[in-house]
DNA sequence: TTGTACGCGTTATCAT
DNA sequence: ATGATAACGCGTACAA
C-alpha cells in the first residue's frame, strides 16, 4: 500500500469500519458495551490499516493523567549501591506495574519536575532538600515521602527507626555492655530517629562519626577509633553496610567479633560476602515498597492516603556477644 | 481568590495579560521573539493567576513526543544487584537528564509498552526474549539494544567481549596454564562471545557450569568442582562477581589464590569487600551508558544512530599467577 | 512583533 | 448499542 504516509488514527479506523468515532473508541477501551459483531469489524479494520491502538499521548491529554509515577532517588549509583534500596524499589515497581503505571527515575532537575507525572515518590535517604520540590507543589503533584523529611501535604511512609534502635540497645545492655560507640549516617530523619532510640538506653554513647553507608568509607572512619578507645565494648551502626565495615576493620586490626567487640547493624540486608550473621534490625522492605506504591496510586486517583509507620524486628546474629574486656 | 476552581490555562493567562494565545505561548517557549514588555505582562498575569507553565500533557500531544525513554531491565532487584549495571545506568540517566528527558523503568508487560515512550533501551543481560517487543516494533518505537540480542531495526551498543576474553586467555597461557576451566553466564550474546574468545586460546576448556552472576550461586556451583579436578590450574569467569565467588570458595577449601589456582573475572567492578585485586577485563561502563543514551536521543529525533562496539582492557590483578601443581 | 485559526487524537457527555 | 459533538490545552503556519 504505497503512499499511505500518515500513521492511521482512530478516525481512520472508524471510517474504514463504517462506524462512528465514539463506537470505535469503545471497541478498544471497553468502557461501554459494544456488540460483538461491530467490535470485530472495528478490530478487523484496525488490523488492515496497521492501527496499533489509541495514541497514548492523546489519551493522556484527554484523561489528564500520564500513567507515570516519578521517583526521586538522586544519582543512581549512589541510590542503588545501597543494598537496602533495592528490595524496596522492587516492590514499588511491582505494584505500579500491576496497576499499569510506569516508574520514572527522577534527577533533581526542574526539567524532570516538569515531565507529566501523576505522583512523585521521594526516597532520598539523607538528602534533606530537593530543588524540584517547589515546582511539584506548585503544580499540585501528589507527593509520597519515604522516611522523611517532613513536608506539608505529602503522604509519609516510614518505619519505626526509634523502636528498632532501642531494641538493639536493650539487647546490648542485657549482654552487659555499658560503654558503646555509634556510627551515624548523614543528617536525616532516619539518622535522627535511630540515634534517639539508641540514646534512650545509652545516653552517653560515643559518636565515632558520621559516614555514608559504604564499606570503604566506614573502614577508614573507624580505623583510628578502634585503636584509641579500649573501653568501648560495642559499636552500634546505622546500617548493615557500616556494621560490615566495622567487622572487617576490627578483624584487620586483630580484634575478634564478637569476642573483643560487639557490632550491630540496621536494615537486615543480605551480606553473603561476610562469613558472619550480623545482629541487626530487619526492616520490612517489600511492605514498605508496597505501601509506598499504594499511597502513590491512591493519591493519583485523588483518594486519601494515610501515613504509614511499619514495625521492625530485632534479629540476633553472631556479631554481638557478652562483654569481654580487651 | 475563593471560587477560582479550575486550574488556569494558557488561554486564561493570555486573556488576563490582554494578549493573544499564541503570544502567550511564545512568551513561555521563547520559540520566537517577543517584546520584553509583553513577555513581562504575560509572566505577571501568570503569576497572579497561579499558572505554573504549559501543561506537559498538552504539549506532548501537540509535539508528538513524551520526553520519556524507557529502559527494559527486568526485575529491579536482579538488574541492579549486578554491580556492573549501575555505573552504566548512571551514565545513561545523566545524559538523558541533560537533554531534559526522563528514564522510565520498564517491566516486560504490554501495559508498559503502551506508555508513551520516545525510545526504549534494552539492557536485559541474559534474557533473550521480551514480550513487549512486538508491540514496540508495531508502534515504531525506536529501539536501542545493549549487548544483544540481535533485533532488526534496533541500534546496537556493545563491547568487544570476544577480544577481552581472548586477552585473559592469552595472559593465562603466557603464565603457563594449559588446563583451564570456565564458568559461564546464562545463554546470551555476551556469554557466547566471551566463551568464543576463551576458546580461541583454550578450545578444550572445561565448562564448570552455567551460573548467574551471584556470589552464593557461584560458590555453590564451583564447590564440588574444586575438589574433583586437580588438573585445572585456572578458572576463567564471565563476571567479577563469579570470580569473587570462586576465590572465596577456593580459600574456604584451603586452596590459595593464585598460588594453587588462578582466577580471572570480567567487568572491572569494585570489590572493596575482597582483599585481592582481581585480574579482569575492564569495560568502559560510563562510555557504554553515554553511547546508549546518545543513540536513544538521536533516534528520538529521527536522526540515524550507528551501532557501537567499545574496546575493553585487560587489567592484571593478584588473582592470577604462574602455574603451580596442586 | 502580534493575532487568527486550526489541528494534534482521543474520551466523555448527551441524545437517539 | 450507536452516533454527533464538544472539550482536553497547547503549538504553529499564516496573515496582518
Amino acid at each position: 500500500m504505497p503512499g499511505s504516509t500518515r500513521t492511521p488514527t482512530l478516525a481512520d479506523v472508524a471510517a474504514a469500519a463504517g462506524v462512528s468515532l465514539s463506537t470505535a473508541s469503545l471497541a478498544f477501551s471497553g468502557n461501554k458495551p459494544v456488540s460483538a459483531s461491530t467490535r470485530e469489524r472495528v478490530l478487523a479494520a484496525a488490523g488492515s490499516l496497521g492501527y496499533t491502538g489509541p495514541n497514548p499521548l492523546a489519551r493522556n491529554l484527554r484523561q489528564g493523567r500520564s500513567g507515570v509515577v516519578g521517583i526521586a532517588v538522586g544519582p543512581l549509583s549512589t541510590a542503588f549501591r545501597d543494598p537496602a534500596a533495592l528490595p524496596m524499589l522492587d516492590a514499588v515497581s511491582e505494584v505500579l506495574e500491576a496497576a499499569g503505571m510506569g516508574l520514572l527515575l527522577m534527577g533533581d532537575s526542574v526539567e524532570h519536575a516538569r515531565l507529566p507525572l501523576d505522583a512523585v515518590i521521594y526516597q532520598i535517604c539523607g538528602q534533606e532538600t530537593w530543588a524540584a520540590y517547589d515546582d511539584l507543589v506548585a503544580r499540585d503533584v501528589p507527593l509520597v515521602v519515604v522516611e522523611g523529611p517532613a513536608w506539608p501535604g505529602a503522604t509519609f511512609i516510614d518505619i519505626d527507626h526509634r523502636a528498632g534502635a532501642a531494641a538493639v540497645a536493650h539487647h546490648l545492655h542485657d549482654l552487659g555492655h555499658r560503654r558503646v560507640a555509634t556510627l551515624t549516617l548523614q543528617e536525616s530523619h532516619p539518622q535522627r530517629e535511630r540515634e534517639a532510640g539508641l540514646r534512650e538506653v545509652f545516653p552517653d554513647a560515643v559518636t565515632i562519626g558520621r559516614c555514608v553507608s559504604d564499606l570503604a568509607a566506614t573502614q577508614e572512619m573507624v580505623s583510628a577509633f578502634l585503636d584509641g578507645e579500649p573501653d568501648v565494648t560495642a559499636v552500634v551502626c546505622q546500617s548493615d553496610v557500616q556494621a560490615a565495615g566495622v567487622v572487617l576493620e576490627a578483624r584487620r586490626r586483630g580484634i575478634d567479633v564478637p569476642g573483643g567487640l560487639s557490632v550491630a547493624g540496621f536494615d537486615g540486608i543480605d551480606t553473603p560476602w561476610l562469613d558472619l550473621d550480623l545482629t541487626t534490625v530487619v526492616q520490612p522492605f517489600a511492605e514498605k515498597g508496597r505501601a509506598t506504591a499504594r499511597a502513590a496510586l491512591a493519591r493519583t486517583n485523588d483518594e486519601p492516603a494515610d501515613d504509614v509507620v511499619l514495625p521492625v524486628e530485632l534479629r540476633l546474629g553472631a556479631s554481638t556477644g557478652p562483654t569481654v574486656s580487651r
